[in-house]
RNA sequence: GCGGAGGUAGCCAAGUGGUCAACGGCGGUGGGCUCAAGAUCCACUCUCAAAGGAGUUCGCGGGUUCGAAUCCCUCCCUCCGCACCA
């Protein structure tokens, strides 16, 4: 917000005009007919708030794109949707219900970008206590956002994914995925809230959206007490044959319980928490930590070990028991520790009686791993300074430290009897096998860490039961993928890798959930609603046929009718007698959808690769015919400002809101593309937003002067100067069309605004002013003004406009690449040779001079270096012996001897002869931009040839070369 | 650990076999303009030399090549993804 706008206000004033006139006309609606279609997708935004400029990024990489097609004579569709399902919605809403003052402050900030009036905001913004005017309300204004942005998109076609048609669809081609089988039902762990007694995602955790809570798979170890089980929950199961005791803490409450018909010995906690994961709980009796202590219980190995206290044990995660491993876990190492020296345990708690046992005890080594002996734990407290199990965040760290090195790189020891030398990491599965074979392991779910559900209750894990799945590990499901993305096209290729990743790793995947706005599950009497990446897969081909059937009855969509549309199945009568519904809107919706589909180009951000994008991608390739399969992924990485990611908790967003006060469209759409490629992050810093700004204001004052009369009557002869620049500006349509086929769209604005930008100021400077120069200028504006019209189209139509153009510039052909005067072209590179030097040289001397004299090399040099080129292998010997044979190089031999070195050198470089220039181009080109370098040095610049007999106090002629004239500056 | 991307001058960042001491921007220095500031323009901004020159540079270390920032190998470091979350 620092960057100063009043100078930007002319611009913001033609971006509004340009964009009512553009939605006005909607000339971005395409006709549904024509050669050349363009069908081009982005995500539809969720509508949980407003855009902001990292959402931006995409849609601007799209209408860029968009645009330029457009302008090659496309025929291209864009249009957007809205996506309201899912569980976010939901829990705004409820925050909102509950009165949860951040997020009703967040909501009311959100909703001021668009009401002024203090009283209108608050009342919307309590109106968010029902979940679909949040979704409605965002709908509504995220598109009047787009507009100002100037994307070219269709509007006539938006729906949202709560709408009684979208439902429809959704039912239909979860029908088809019926149909083929890949629908399975399973139980599976999710993380749930104990009060709302539902399924949590990210955004219903409280701070879910920085501390990330996941799901452990622990295993929970048996060890016999009498006719109980003591139960251990460990992520490593192998530690069970180093185990040496057992953890309890002495504080806390403990039950014996019937699990499932066994008897267990558990904390109280677990044993409420093991209710929520399909398990048959009844405790019977309830008791202290410390009556544990001391006890004896036998591990599946059939080894009597201790039970003993610590104060690091939690009774609130796992079981509330532990495993004690001192040997290979740090906690362990500690706590044994502060037990063998007596009174530092922290806890009041009698020892003598264990005193015995916790001398008896000796770590047992288990696990080999490179720079460690037998007590890696050991070694790593020592290392690190561990006095007591009360040192947390350093036992933390070190036990991270050391089960990531033990898992992947560990080899388990004789200790580990049957499984000695295997591999930690793949032996999990078989030792878990091997304590179920003595009935000793059982599965337990905890969470990472833990967390609380924004309605204040405990998120803990549950299994639901009956969830339904996605099976993307069908073989013939990801065989069909796999066909499909062999033949897509991906740009950046380099992510193409990920998708395979994907593709290889995806399998079954819960599809649907409890509660959400969205389309209810079809096939299931429970109250299941699909998911979010689940109904978002196959939307594209609604954008195609959604005009026809918006104002149908939604109950007439039925699958017979989406079969035949989007799958040609049936007859439009038959479907037309089934459904009731008017045969030419069958007919139109199967035509429009054959024209338009498949989806030619999707793009997107790099993070839905895992996900959106592979589902997208196994959806389609299974549910529609080949030739409607997707042709294209575009990608973009994020974009960060000043080096941090945005996010709300930071404060640092820019919602799209704000563009047209604090920037401008066109300025933040250069912005976008400029500062960097597709496969690299932006960064979005106000400094560079600032620079750009500058050369975008230069180029519009300076345009819009070049262009303020009609173009100019000039029949005269071009000059030099007015060659080159006409030839520039043709060969920087030929760069910018090739790098927008390759969506380098950094390269094109490179190309086509910055340095084009320089070059037309040169040709200023080259050429003062007459009537040559304005038709010039005009020309070149012409071609010009239509490369920049897909990245800055505001000004671009407002300059159009002004030259007197009849229709909008956004529709106008692109320029197409002719090389009339190319041949100026390395003129002007050895000019600009000529000119840095003299610059160089001048500034070496560093006294007041007043003449430059250039002199050309004599005319054997010319022939010379061509002989030298025409031979295979220009070698100073070669190049000597083909000049010696030479007529009239044979005069000059002793001259040759001298050049020859440094032009068998040059000759290395393959690029140096191709531009090569003989002396008439040479001479044409330094005398016609005489004047211009008299100028530009504020000295007398004279150009002469070597043989002329011409002043040359200094000697210095003899040293001129071809592309490399002799200079003396006097 | 697996998979992916990357490490380039004070900072950001282009460049993937020779036109590379390496585009561009920021920052810095000097200068023009101005009463002055901002804005803007010009020059310089690795080291040395100072008539267009030389040397040493592109994470570390090796290798291939007439020639390497660019290709190959070892290592070090950073970022991203690894699922039920949009």
């Amino acid at each position: 917000m620092q960057v100063a706008t009043s100078e930007l206000d002319e611009i913001r004033a033609i971006e509004r005009k340009w964009q009512d006139r553009w939605f006005g006309d909607k000339i971005f609606e395409p006709k549904s007919a024509g050669p050349k279609k363009y069908f081009l997708t982005t995500p539809y935004p969720y509508t949980s708030g407003p855009q902001h400029i990292g959402h931006t990024r995409t849609y601007n990489v799209a209408d860029i794109h968009a645009r330029f097609m457009r302008m090659n004579g496309h025929n291209v569709l864009w249009p957007m949707a809205w996506h309201i399902t899912g569980t976010p919605i939901l829990a705004i809403s409820s925050c909102i219900e509950r009165r949860e003052s951040a997020t009703i402050a967040l909501y009311k900030n959100y909703v001021r970008l668009y009401e002024d009036d203090e009283s209108r905001v608050e009342q919307i913004v309590n109106s968010f206590v029902d979940p679909w005017n949040i979704a409605n309300y965002f709908a509504e204004k995220i598109a009047p956002d787009f507009k100002k942005m100037g994307f070219s998109i269709d509007w006539s076609r938006q729906f949202t994914t709560g709408d009684l048609v979208y439902n429809q669809f959704i039912r239909w081609q979860y029908g088809k995925l019926m149909e083929l089988g890949l629908i399975v039902r399973g139980q599976h762990p999710v993380l749930f809230c104990t009060i709302d007694q539902n399924a949590v995602g990210e955004d219903d955790i409280a701070g879910g959206d920085v501390k990330k809570i996941s799901i452990d798979d622990y295993v929970g170890i048996k060890f016999s007490l009498d006719e109980a089980y003591v139960v251990t929950a460990s992520l490593r199961p192998e530690t069970v044959f180093a185990v040496t005791n057992l953890w309890v803490a002495p504080d806390a409450t403990y039950v014996k319980a019937y699990v499932d018909g066994e008897t267990w010995i558990v904390s109280l906690e677990s044993a409420s928490k093991l209710r929520y994961q399909q398990r048959e709980v009844t405790i019977i009796e309830e008791f202290q930590g410390t009556s544990l202590l001391g006890a004896h219980c036998v591990s599946p190995l059939g080894r009597k070990i201790p039970i003993l206290p610590a104060s690091f044990v939690d009774s609130d995660h796992g079981t509330g028991i532990v495993m004690s491993v001192p040997a290979h876990a740090p906690y362990d190492w500690a706590a044994l520790n502060d037990l063998k020296q007596q009174g530092s345990t922290g806890l009041d708690v009698d020892l003598s009686s264990l005193r015995s046992d916790i001398e008896a005890i000796q770590p047992i080594s288990l696990v080999k791993i490179d720079g460690y002996g037998d007590f890696p734990a050991a070694e790593l407290c020592e290392r690190y300074g561990v006095r007591s199990q009360r040192d947390d965040e350093t036992l933390s760290h070190i036990t991270n430290i050391l089960y990531r090195e033990e898992f992947y790189t560990g080899i388990l020891k004789e200790t580990a009897e049957q499984f000695d030398g295997r591999l930690v990491r793949d032996v999990k599965q078989d030792i878990v096998e091997f304590l179920n074979s003595r009935n000793a392991a059982s599965s337990i779910y905890e969470t990472s860490t833990k967390g609380l559900c924004r309605c204040g209750g405990r998120v803990v894990v549950a299994i639901e039961p009956g969830q339904y799945f996605l099976n993307y590990g069908d073989p013939h499901w990801k065989e069909k993928a796999f066909e499909l993305l062999d033949q897509l096209e991906i740009v950046p290729e380099i992510y193409r890798a990920q998708f395979v990743q994907t593709f290889e790793w995806l399998d079954q995947r819960p599809c649907v959930r409890r509660r959400g706005l969205g389309t209810e599950f079809p096939f299931s009497t429970e109250h299941w609603i699909i998911e979010p990446l689940s109904d978002s897969v196959i939307y594209m081909a609604l954008y195609t046929v959604i005009q026809h059937i918006r104002e149908c009855d939604p109950k007439r969509l039925t699958p017979a009718f989406f079969d035949y549309i989007f799958l040609g199945k049936g007859h439009a009568t038959d479907v037309c007698q089934q459904t009731g519904l008017p045969e030419t809107v069958i007919r139109a919706a199967r035509k429009d959808f054959i024209y338009w589909y498949p989806n030619d180009h999707r793009h997107t951000a790099i993070a839905h690769i895992s996900n959106h994008l592979s589902f997208f991608l196994f959806h389609h390739a299974i549910l529609f015919p080949e030739p409607c399969w997707p042709k294209l992924v575009t990608l973009n990485e994020l974009l960060v400002r000043d080096g941090v990611k945005m996010s709300k908790s930071k404060g640092n967003v820019i919602p799209i809101a704000t563009v047209p006060e604090v920037y401008s469209a066109d300025l933040v759409r250069l912005c976008l593309v400029s500062i960097a490629d597709l496969n690299s992050t932006v960064d979005w810093r106000e400094k560079e937003v600032e620079m750009v700004k500058k050369r975008l204001l230069r180029f519009w004052h300076a345009t819009k002067r070049d262009v303020e009369a009609a173009r100019p009557e000039y029949n005269g002869p071009l000059s030099f100067a007015s060659r080159w620049i006409l030839a520039a500006t043709k060969a920087m349509v030929s760069k910018t069309s090739e790098a927008a086929h390759q969506f380098s769209y950094r390269k094109y604005v490179t190309e086509a605004f910055f340095e084009h930008l320089n070059r037309v100021e040169e040709y200023k400077s080259m050429i003062l002013g007459g009537n040559e120069r304005r038709r010039t200028l005009w020309d070149v504006i012409d071609i010009w003004l239509r490369v920049l019209a897909p990245v800055v189209p505001h000004i671009a139509e407002e300059l159009w406009e002004r030259m007197l153009k009849s229709g909008y510039i956004s529709l106008a052909e692109f320029p197409l690449y002719d090389d009339l005067y190319a041949e100026t072209l390395p003129q002007k590179g050895f000019l600009d040779g000529v000119i840095s030097d003299i610059s160089n040289i001048q500034a070496a001397i560093k006294r007041e001079t007043e003449s430059v004299f250039i002199y050309l090399p004599a005319q054997w040099k010319y022939t010379l270096y061509a002989v030298a080129r025409g031979l295979d292998d220009p070698s100073i010997k070669n190049i000597m012996a083909r000049a010696k044979e030479d007529p009239f190089l044979r005069m000059y031999m002793k001259e040759i001897a001298h050049i020859a070195p440094d032009l068998a050198k040059s000759l290395a470089h393959e690029a140096l002869s191709a531009d090569a220039l003989d002396f008439q181009a040479e001479s044409e080109t330094l005398l016609a931009a005489k004047d211009y370098m008299t100028r530009k040095f504020g000295k007398h610049v004279h150009v002469c040839a070597e043989n002329d007999n011409v002043y040359d106090p200094a000697n210095r002629a003899r040293r001129a070369l071809p592309m490399k004239p002799a200079i003396y500056v006097e």
